[in-house]
RNA sequence: GCCUCGGUGGCCUAGCCCGGUUAGGGCAUCACCUUGGUAAGGUGGUGGUCGCGGGUUCGAAUCCCGCCCGAGGCUCCA
């Protein structure tokens, strides 16, 4: 059993909606207990009666100190991962109550199976907030694995956040009196981040176009969220990991490399991790206890910490390129390639002496994101602008916000703190709005007033006094799995308003295909494309033994850019038949022509060489 | 984690409610025929622990229980 037990001013709490079949009844209006201690409690598998009275026992003890006698019972499933059946829950909470009131307490109960809304205010005082856990007997006492509440999560239940609507002019108004007429997608991704729209029922057109297309799959024989990729999604993540590095390079960062491991009694590290809601990978190697990195946040950290560096070489900026990061996200969360529990998150951190500094880096790295994502084929128009901070923040940086949104040149929505809860005053994202009118953070970027204390990382300022930097957390393009998911999702939506879906020229895995008209034709097809092929093009040659027709079908059913049928007439005139995607039609052109397009298409981003057999007849069907 | 729906050759799927021949079809794959002018040529063959485990039954893809995996919803999203 575990209990998270607060004392609170006030709790008001209502039944939405029945959970389960045997729910109790009640009645669906407010309820409203003042001065009460409430008691969130999840009954776990082998909890019993006894369990119920020794709980009761010593919370009565923890009460008498407090001098409180009302408690309130509140069923709450969400504190454990293995949770008893409905009907022992009920059971045990019963008994719970009926020994509350044996002890002498003012016992009451809210419903049981249903799903309540709640508002709770705590009190101050140091003892206002525990949690506890109970075993059903005290031998298996030293099996409990304490799932840790995190301060974080608790943190998170009283914070107070208010939505706004801040426009390019610098107007700020609160989020219900914007009119969204003309911005659809800034009005999903609000509507998402406040209320929680309902999505219709249908599976994430990324997901079958990822397996579809020999991108990547789930892996079965891994962990829920770990996927595998086939040699053209480990092609597309390649350069898109490649592209993010040499941006971020060239804006002027150090790239290093750090663990993926890291001890979970290092004393900044414990603390840090209590600052986040999410639960990790935890591994035993002999007496150690370790956890997966969820960010590069650690290493980089650490290696900071150890490093000497003064006023004068800021802002010093460094990055890596976690592959992988692990967050262990729970089962019911994860989707596709939006959603997993490893991922590849490039992360750059910048160290800033002082708010004006930070403040100008800010704007450097929120222009570096825009430039990135618009260089991977995501424009300004694909995605909104999430933009919070605190109250205090904002009363002292307005011109300085709206500045932001001005580089956007579009409305934005805002997340107003009353207090900080988390180590960042201010923090940015760019959403993307899928098929399902969810939204998922892609680029972001934070201000850290805290880490750096936390870390020890300390810089010498101009008077030969040690200092903590200011840091900025970023990520200019997000986790590259969700890349690939904007990236599909967007050709869906292409393909739904009757476009031909397709990749960016430079991240499509085969970019011109030859097809011979027949095997007659097979040797002239192959000198063509070793031709395409000197200037750093991906191309191959359908050499199977089908018809034309078919070759052309699965050519576009492949989403390849650029389509040529070798036969008599191309040879005798050596203009080629060049079926264009993007343009919807058969173009006739020389040869060098059609390269210097795609050269000229493809300019400034990686490349890298087919990674598959040029002959098809040659190629493996990794799926379908 | 909770609730709902689903899992049948490599892929998509019929059959399941109402238990009973060799589990049916399409795509892919292999062989042969076809050598073509821009989105599916023809014929034949290979390929199946019906997600896994247990139970009920003379008999289970089908009914019951447990588990695993996926999707959707809730919750969560640093």
């Amino acid at each position: 059993m575990r209990i998270l037990q607060l004392h609170s001013d006030f709790i008001e709490y209502k039944p939405i909606k029945k959970e389960i079949a045997m729910a109790e009844k009640a009645e669906e209006k407010m309820h409203k207990f003042e001065d009460i201690v409430v008691l969130f409690v999840a009954v776990e598998e082998g909890d019993n009666d006894a369990v119920a009275k020794k709980a009761i026992e010593e919370i009565k003890q923890s009460l008498d100190k407090l001098k409180a006698k009302r408690v309130l019972i509140y069923p709450y499933a969400h504190l454990s991962s293995n949770l008893a059946k409905p009907a022992d829950a009920l059971n045990v909470i019963k008994a719970m109550e009926k020994y509350a009131k044996a002890n002498g307490l003012e016992a009451y109960r809210t419903p049981f199976g249903w799903n309540k809304q709640f508002t709770i205010s705590i009190k101050g005082h140091p003892l206002a907030e525990q949690s506890r856990t109970f075993l059903p007997t005290e031998a298996k006492a030293e099996k409990a694995e304490e799932e840790k509440v995190s301060e974080a999560v608790k943190a998170e239940e009283k914070l107070k956040s208010t939505w706004y609507i801040l426009q390019p002019n610098g107007k700020m108004m609160p989020v219900e009196e914007f009119d969204f007429a003309k911005h659809e997608n800034l009005g999903k991704f609000a509507r998402y981040e406040i209320s929680k729209v309902r999505a219709v029922q249908q599976m994430p057109p990324h997901v079958p176009l990822m397996k579809r297309l020999e991108i990547a799959d789930h892996e079965p024989g891994s962990d829920p969220g770990n996927f595998r990729w086939y040699p053209k999604g480990r092609l597309i993540k390649s350069l898109l990991e490649q592209y993010v590095t040499e941006e971020v390079v060239k804006y002027g960062a150090m790239e290093v490399e750090t663990p993926v491991m890291y001890d979970f009694q290092h004393p900044s590290l414990a603390d840090y991790l209590n600052r986040f809601p999410a639960r990790q990978y935890l591994l035993k190697s002999e007496d150690k206890e370790l956890f997966l990195r969820f960010a590069a946040c650690f290493g980089q950290f650490l290696i900071m910490h150890d490093t000497q560096f003064s006023y004068r070489q800021l802002p010093l900026r460094v990055y890596e390129l976690t592959r992988y990061s692990f967050r262990r996200e729970k089962s019911g969360e994860l989707a596709g390639f939006r959603r997993l529990r490893a991922f590849t998150m490039p992360d750059c951190h910048a160290f800033c002496a002082d708010v004006k500094q930070a403040k100008k880096e800010f704007v450097t790295r929120f222009k570096l994101s825009m430039r990135v994502l618009e260089g991977i084929g995501i424009g300004k128009d694909d995605y909104e602008l999430g933009l919070r901070f605190t109250k205090d923040f904002y009363q002292k940086n307005k011109t300085f916000l709206t500045s932001l949104v001005k580089l956007l040149k579009k409305p934005v929505l805002v997340e107003m703190w009353t207090e900080r809860f988390f180590y960042y005053i201010l923090k940015w994202e760019f959403n993307f709005v899928d098929n399902q009118n969810k939204a998922s953070a892609l680029s972001t970027d934070q201000l850290d007033v805290e880490n750096a204390k936390r870390y020890d990382i300390t810089y010498v300022d101009a008077k030969g006094k040690k200092r903590n930097p200011l840091i900025l957390h970023c990520s200019p393009s997000g986790a590259i799995e969700r890349v690939v998911y904007a990236l599909l999702e967007k050709a869906y939506m292409d393909q739904q308003k009757g476009k031909a879906p397709m990749l960016p020229l430079w991240l499509a895995p085969v970019q011109v295909r030859v097809v011979p008209l027949s095997d007659k034709f097979q040797k002239n097809a192959e000198k063509i494309a070793q031709e395409i092929e000197k200037n750093n093009i991906r191309v191959d040659v359908d050499d199977r033994v089908l018809t034309m027709q078919k070759k052309v079908r699965e050519a576009e059913t492949e989403w390849i850019n650029y389509i040529i049928v070798v036969g008599q007439k191309e040879i005798d005139s050596g203009i080629l038949p060049v079926r264009d995607r993007k343009m919807g039609k058969i173009r006739p052109m020389k040869l060098e022509t059609l390269v210097e397009e795609i050269k000229e298409e493809t300019k400034g981003k990686p490349f890298k060489p087919l990674p598959l057999p040029k002959l098809l007849s040659n190629r493996p069907q990794f799926y379908g």
